[in-house]
RNA sequence: GCCCCCAUAGUCUAGCGGCCCAGGACGUCACCCUUUCAAGGUGAAGAUCGCGGGUUCGAAUCCCGCUGGGGGUACCA
């Protein structure tokens, strides 16, 4: 049995998208799971495309590198580190694709065109306006060799296109979707050799895989139309064809190819907004592939078990972002501990100057705070980066300002909320806070000596301690906030009751 | 325009001829729990399986057409 290579082959020219980890993933999972458990040695292969230098951007390839190991996707072969079909960038291949050009030109398959970028310019716009398909008119196929021979003695700048057959078909067997056929004839003889002598996709993609031996052609779907070409030129240059799986493409909500518009599409938008890796993977691991229709969780192991390239639909998929908030906050919530958690909102805290700088690991000084917090908070974070807001009033020592009607509790005056914090505040210096059910009931003890529903004395110590109506169990909240801070807490409610002028 | 792909609730999906007048999840709504908000629990609404023809005793499942959505149509990938 063959050993299963499959690469991801990215051109370096901005940041990567959703699409694309994806797509990684699903190599990775097809690689080191499926493959393995069909007594396979599967390997992934990372290669960079950067064969337009037009386009290429500075720094992409690392980001890219550091954004993949972000969510814990390895190669096993790839540009940093090496491997036996090296090197894995196109632009340091580039004699690769001359010899293949040469020999495609040598056996008839392909032909140098001569033609300028303007005449092909004017060529489409005239086929255009007569209303037929827009396309290059193949006036250099048939150039005699002396013809051929003479241009190139003069120095002209040329291109090599594939020679495509005019008639017969052409079928790319796809692994999803069985066979797709094209009339060889509504085939166009595009350029697989630019005048720069670098290769086009076409040809740079089918001499690479062929050489780094890849035996399964992952890749999107928008690749299916330029497909039989790639068929072509396997057949032509006399080599075994890989399969060819065309993956389905993620959607935005509003149709159409998902981007930046849509609030973040590329994995540092994800990583910077507070997002889990393994959320992530979880939740693009269920689009497009499903277990049984049932199962929705699935740990990067879990999904190494299950997952094969044949339950992958072949239909495009919507990207719905409230999925993957609840995907992050359930991982948080039922999936990862709070040591773990704790560790992961360190450098959104530090980073929102919630606390001060430091190592974003446990030897953090404020690292227990930061646990204690973590510890009552993770039913309730959906991101990451709502830690700063959620975690302030336990890691910080004052409270920001707040709206002293939020002390008021329903059905209630300011005179009543004043006098259940004074309450409060003359009782609480002898109540261990520390002791959660003591303090439990020694303030439903004072309910009921100010003849007030529980509720309506805990809102108010609420609102004092932390500044908002909304926290945890007001008894592991108030012990979490400590003893100090919420006897001075509740004296500036008083205060702040006081000068409402109301009471 | 031409070529190609896709088509089950708002979204992701299960279903590969009878077990389905369609199951799960997100979202939505209600109730329970309850010191608030969450979390959790229970339940509800929501799909004439895009439409129309076939094939078959029987179709969401197979075939054809249409419509819709998407992709491609570059010396970009």
């Amino acid at each position: 049995m063959q050993e299963v290579r499959v690469r991801f082959a990215p051109s370096p020219t901005g940041s990567l998208h959703i699409g694309g980890a994806k797509l990684v993933m699903y190599d990775v999972l097809f690689a080191h799971g499926q493959a393995r458990r069909e007594g396979k040695r599967g390997t992934f292969v990372l290669r960079i495309e950067d064969t337009d230098q037009k386009r290429f951007v500075e720094g992409t390839v690392e980001n890219l590198m550091s954004e993949l190991r972000w969510l814990g996707l390895e190669w096993d072969e790839g540009p940093d580190v090496g491997g036996p079909c090296g090197p894995y960038v196109q632009s340091e291949r580039t004699h690769h694709y001359k010899e293949a050009a040469e020999q495609l030109i040598a056996s008839g398959h392909a032909y140098r065109c001569f033609c300028s970028p303007e005449r092909l310019k004017a060529v489409r716009e005239d086929l255009q306006k007569r209303g037929l398909p827009p396309g290059y008119d193949r006036h250099c196929r048939n150039l005699s060799p002396d013809q051929v021979q003479a241009k190139l003695d003069a120095g002209e700048s040329h291109v090599v296109r594939f020679r495509m057959p005019r008639e017969g078909e052409t079928i790319v067997p796809d692994l999803l979707r069985g066979d797709i056929t094209y009339e060889n004839e509504k085939l166009e003889d595009l350029v697989i050799l630019k005048s720069d002598g670098f290769p086009t996709y076409h040809l740079a993609v089918v001499v690479d895989d062929h050489e780094m031996q890849i035996t399964h052609v992952t890749r999107g779907p928008e690749w299916i139309p330029t497909a039989p070409l790639h068929v072509r030129l396997y057949d032509a240059l006399g080599w075994e064809m890989p399969i060819f799986a065309h993956m389905p493409l993620i959607l935005a909500p509003t149709g159409g190819k998902l981007s930046k518009r849509h609030g973040g599409a590329s994995l540092t938008e994800f990583r910077e907004g507070g997002y889990l890796p393994e959320a992530l993977l979880n939740y693009l691991a269920l689009l497009g592939w499903s277990l049984d229709g049932e199962t929705e969780i699935f740990t990067m192991d879990t999904l190494l078990e299950h997952f094969t390239l044949e339950r992958v639909s072949s239909s495009p998929a919507t990207f719905d972002r409230d999925k993957l908030d609840w995907m992050n906050q359930y991982w948080i919530n039922h999936l990862l501990t709070v040591d773990d958690l704790a560790t992961r909102c360190l450098p959104f805290l530090i980073d929102a100057g919630t606390i001060e700088d430091g190592p974003a690991d446990a030897t953090h000084p404020r690292y227990d705070d930061v646990e204690t917090a973590s510890a009552l908070l993770k039913d309730r974070v959906r991101l990451l980066t709502e830690a700063p807001d959620l975690m302030s009033y336990f890691l910080q020592d004052t409270l920001p300002d707040y709206d002293a009607a939020l002390l008021i509790p329903k059905k209630a005056d300011a005179a009543t909320a004043l006098r259940a914090l004074e309450a409060v505040a003359s009782v609480v210096s002898d109540v261990d806070l520390a002791d959660e059910e003591a303090t439990e009931a020694r303030f439903r003890a004072l309910a009921d000596e100010l003849g007030l529903k529980a509720g309506q004395l805990f809102m108010p110590i609420r609102v004092a301690a932390t500044g908002r109506t909304q926290s945890p169990g007001l008894f592991e909240t108030l012990r979490a906030i400590g003893q100090d801070r919420v006897e001075s807490r509740v004296a500036q409610a008083i205060d702040k009751l006081k000068a409402t002028n109301q009471v």
